[in-house]
RNA sequence: GCUCAAGUGGCGGAAUUGGUAGACGCGCUGGAUUCAAAAUCCAGUUUCUUCGGAAGUGUGGGUUCGAUUCCCACCUUGAGUACCA
């Protein structure tokens, strides 16, 4: 019988479906273990083989622990709001619910085919009304909460009105906006309601505020700074420019320091947890404020310029202060004399985009605004500056500048000549700044002469505040994350507005649904293109959508016309999976108690500051809201690296139509063409006649070929892209090879963690190690497993196949447990095995990984359950170590042989081991050699 | 610039409490089978070699009986970040 792979996992496929195999259930006397993938995005152009790479890994490990005992949760769903269903939308008018529908379908076609593990009866979809229904919901719940500094935890907003009630505000210790006006109770009760609203908006953790916002004209939408790569839009490479807009913001400042600290006691990669850092970005200090001089202008007022720095130990050295253009101080400090420079410096640099002004960070520029303040200390006068190095949006937007410390307030002041004061002992500043904190010594300093940083930031911050001017501050970099988006498909805000305050729908109401619009694109006044629904409007006496000629501001109200971005749904699915068809809860408690958190959650890094730290955000307010029992949602991830593909470029004459090969390229100007990657074949060669069908344009074009009268193209990986003609579908190699031989080749091309580039031609490998598997269970004349006593070869092969497994998959070593397979396999063949008792457990080793031929060879065996049912072999290490039994040496003792050693050790390589030992032990006087190393034939050494 | 990761045959890659470098696969070479091809099987495949050996894990040092593994400096590549005071 041969094997026949299309049959084999049609049949399987099949099999689990119609059995829901892989259903799991929300009790169990069996540990539990949740696996999860990042869920796609079902784009139109359908899955290619770099996509299921992660999926496939995970669906390993799932059906692994499956045998080692676990009740295993393993969910599959779509991420299906976004971006491209609606480009689409505008483009042909169709639905992005239709468009998404039709995607979903080829997604599933092809998910399904490789063979996953998937409970797909707790699939979600982000854009289903039964599931964005909870989103909402948490949107709701996150505007009826604040953040309280004293207790660290997000609580309830009635709770902030009982103390605002009971006492004002003046003791409140919260995150929240800046511009808080302090109240007492009396006042608070002679606000208006309108006043009070405002009031506790700036308090919300979903905020209503004017925010500078990444406005992209091509898309006409707001975008997360996350979303913005290199000053263009990620998706599409449009310009983004500043905007001011009334926007929901989400007040994950608030979470800060719980998000950095979280992440010591998560399993995630190193350099993800940088990146995390690196975005939170807290840096220690304190905050300084300067008196302003008085000049003629602003005589009659007081001015004060606060100011954030990292070196307070540094103060003594500032010789000028420097305000961001945007800085409100900057017109009224301003005198006359310099008021024109200002102006026209201030002019200028709103005009430079953030991409400018980004991409020019060499060009010094700045100038003078006439004002002085006076040091703290020293009580000297110091010039105020403006200069564009300074960024409004971190710290307070001014900084008291150190030249002799910091590298950018040296080349300030040696371009505007300003002094540069030395304050570090014993080093050279006239060439450069000297910035390395941890070697200064303080010097000129009054007070603080002969102090290190350390001790003198202490001595520093504990004058300031003594003195009423200043304290220790810690800053974050991490912004809210602005949560409007004008786009039509997405989360509608279960929002209305009355008098121009919003106003929560109650969960009773929700889902609001996504109303038709006649265009997906913004309306004629610019607004969001909800701003084209005409039944967009809220009965707040039936609680229900109505006609938006009904709006009279009294009962009826227009509704929000911006969505929520992507993120919003995919913060929440991984918990929404435990109880994905519960109308009444997000999540039954039972469900969210006994699943937990997600035990492995395997992804790409490419979401590090986005989605992850999103998700973690909502997870710790739910934590605080005690709707989940931990306060992070996976307790390890594992970033799976990206399959590229193998791009071939043929190079063309510049400026003809004149193909030229590789290898005869010398000196002519070339330009390299995309070619299609099934127009070349494994040695470089082009198709020509295909190629110039491929392409009208080339249809004439000339060719300059290699002798041999072939045409060699250049290779290079990239990107796996439509537009690159790389792509490799998955679709066509199940087609050739089967499932089982694109699952075992996806995790036998590299560790999971590393990018590499596809290349099908190595696939031959694996297949034909899943040939010679089903040899070993069948020949022409069938079945030819036998009750035969396995030998001991057999049973070594076996156990050293088991134990190397297990270490593998422990280190998440998928690559190197292929080559375990095939050594085994390779093994078995030699020794002709054919006993049932081996090769039984054998196949339980590679279900996971190539699970429809492992059924059927099960089935074959005389089971009538799945072998996902089965129980993971037992290792018996006397297999492998046998040959040392007889001897005084253990395995963790003194003496040391590594099990792959022992293997093959002879009789008489043991016993000189032994011999050598004693002699040595002898010559050190009884005392035990650290280390005894025999390798086959021979012994290495011996170390006293 | 800063932070992090990685450099091993023709190629993908194995080997880490320091102990046989190149497992396994691709490719290549030779052979068997075949009218032939595909498929399959067997043998070989780091380099040099006077066939005894010698050198060898980006480069140069160091620690060690012993270094792909640890330390220092440098080079290259990739990723993230970018005036964060």
């Amino acid at each position: 019988m041969k094997y026949n792979f299309n049959e084999i996992e049609a049949k399987w496929q099949k099999i689990w479906a119609d059995r829901q195999t892989f259903k799991a259930k929300n009790n169990s006397d069996k540990p539990k273990y949740y696996v999860l993938d990042m869920f796609p995005y079902p784009s139109g152009a359908g899955l290619h083989v770099g996509h299921p790479l992660g999926y496939i890994a995970s669906d390993i490990y799932a059906r692994y622990k499956r045998h080692k005992g676990f009740n295993v949760l393993h969910p599959q769903g779509y991420d299906s709001f976004g971006l491209p269903a609606e480009q689409y939308a505008i483009q042909t008018g169709q639905h992005p619910a239709l468009t998404t529908e039709d995607n979903i379908k080829t997604y599933r076609r092809q998910l399904d085919q490789i063979g996953f593990s998937f409970d797909w009866s707790r699939e979600v979809r982000t854009s289903d009304p039964k599931y964005y229904k909870w989103t909402q919901w948490i949107f709701s719940l996150l505007f009826e909460s604040w953040y309280n500094e004293d207790t660290d935890r997000a609580e309830d907003i009635k709770d902030l009105i009982a103390i605002f009630q009971a006492e004002g505000n003046g003791k409140v210790d919260a995150a929240c906006d800046d511009d808080i006006e302090h109240f007492t109770a009396e006042e608070w009760a002679a606000f208006s309601s309108e006043k009070q609203q405002k009031i506790l908006l700036k308090y919300r953790l979903t905020y209503l505020a004017e925010t500078e916002v990444n406005w992209v004209p091509a898309l006409g939408t707001v975008l997360a700074n996350d979303e913005i790569v290199n000053g263009v839009s990620e998706r599409g490479g449009h310009p983004v420019v500043k905007k001011k807009m009334t926007q929901w913001s989400m007040r994950i400042s608030a979470y800060a320091e719980r998000l950095l600290q979280g992440l010591e006691t998560i399993d995630w990669p190193d350099p993800l947890k940088e990146m995390q850092r690196n975005w939170i970005g807290k840096s220690v200090g304190a905050s300084v404020s300067f008196n302003v001089i008085p000049t003629e202008q602003s005589d009659e007022e007081s001015y004060k310029i606060e100011v954030f720095t990292t070196r307070p130990d540094t103060i003594f050295g500032a010789s000028y202060m420097t305000l961001a253009p945007e800085h409100e101080l900057v017109e009224k400090i301003t005198t006359a004399e310099q008021k024109e420079a200002v102006d026209a410096y201030v002019e200028a640099t709103s005009k430079r985009s953030e991409r400018d002004r980004m991409a020019d960070v060499k060009t010094i520029t700045g100038v003078f605004t006439g004002a002085y303040a006076e040091h703290p200390f020293t009580k000297n006068p110091i010039p105020v500056w403006i200069g564009d190095y300074v960024l409004a949006g971190y710290g307070t937007g001014a900084v008291m500048s150190v030249p002799c410390g910091d590298d950018r307030d040296y080349a300030f002041a040696k371009h505007f000549g300003i002094d540069i004061p030395n304050i570090f002992e014993g080093v050279d500043i006239s060439e450069e700044a000297f910035a390395d904190k941890d070697n200064a010594i303080i010097a000129n300093s009054d007070f603080i002469d002969g102090m290190n940083y350390k001790k003198a930031t202490k001595r520093i911050i504990f004058e300031l505040e003594q003195m009423g001017q200043g304290e220790g501050k810690t800053n974050y970099r991490l912004r809210d994350a602005v949560f409007s988006r004008q786009r039509y498909w997405g989360e509608p805000f279960p929002v209305y507005y009355k008098n121009g305050l919003p106003q929560i729908i109650d969960l009773k109401y929700l889902p609001l649904q996504l109303p038709e619009v006649e265009k997906y694109l913004p309306t004629e006044t610019g607004e969001p293109p909800l701003g084209n629904a005409t039944v967009w409007a809220w009965d707040s006496k039936s609680n229900e959508v109505v006609d938006n000629e009904k709006i009279d501001n009294k009962t009826v109200f227009p509704l929000e016309l911006n969505t929520m971005p992507g993120w919003a749904g995919s913060s929440q699915y991984f918990n929404r999976y435990m109880d994905p068809h519960n109308d009444d809860e997000i999540f039954s408690k039972e469900a969210i108690d006994y699943w937990e958190q997600v035990d492995l959650y395997i992804g790409g890094s490419e979401h590090a500051t986005g989605h992850l730290l999103y998700a973690r955000f909502w997870q710790k307010f739910m934590f605080d809201k005690g709707l989940v029992p931990h306060d992070e949602f996976a307790k390890k991830l594992i970033n799976q690296g990206m399959i590229l593909g193998t791009s071939a470029f043929a190079y063309r004459k510049e400026g003809e139509n004149t193909f030229i090969s590789k290898a005869l390229i010398e000196n002519e100007t070339i330009q390299p063409i995309h070619a299609d990657v099934s127009l070349v074949n494994a040695s470089d060669e082009l198709d020509i006649e295909g190629f110039k069908k491929w392409r009208p344009e080339f249809a004439e074009a000339e060719f300059i070929c290699e002798a041999d009268g072939s045409f060699k193209v250049h290779r290079e990986a990239e990107k796996m892209s439509k537009s690159k003609y790389n792509v490799v579908n998955p679709d066509d190699i199940i087609e050739r090879y089967g499932a089982d031989s694109l699952r075992l080749y996806e995790m036998f091309l590299g560790p999971l963690e590393q990018y590499k580039p596809w290349n099908t031609a190595g696939i031959t490998g694996v297949h034909s190690f899943l040939k010679k598997l089903w040899k070993l269970y069948y020949d022409d004349n069938g079945l030819k497993v036998s009750e035969d006593e396995p030998t001991k070869d057999n049973l070594k092969t076996l156990h050293k196949t088991i134990k190397k497994f297990e270490e593998d998959i422990d280190d998440f070593s998928f690559n190197t447990s292929v080559s375990t397979f095939m050594i085994a396999v390779n093994e078995f063949t030699a020794q002709k095995c054919s006993s049932k008792a081996i090769l039984e457990p054998f196949l339980i080793l590679i279900s996971p990984y190539a699970p429809h031929i492992a059924e059927e060879l099960w089935e074959s065996l005389g089971h009538s359950t799945s072998i996902s049912e089965a129980d993971f072999p037992v290792f018996d290490e006397s297999y492998l170590v046998e040959s040392t039994k007889n001897y005084p040496i253990s395995f963790n003792g003194k003496m040391r042989f590594t099990m792959e050693l022992a293997l093959d050790l002879s009789k008489e390589d043991i016993e000189a081991a032994v011999l050598a030992h004693e002699k040595t032990k002898e010559q050190l006087q009884g005392r035990e050699p650290k280390k005894v190393i025999v390798v086959p034939g021979k012994i290495v050494n011996i170390v006293g």
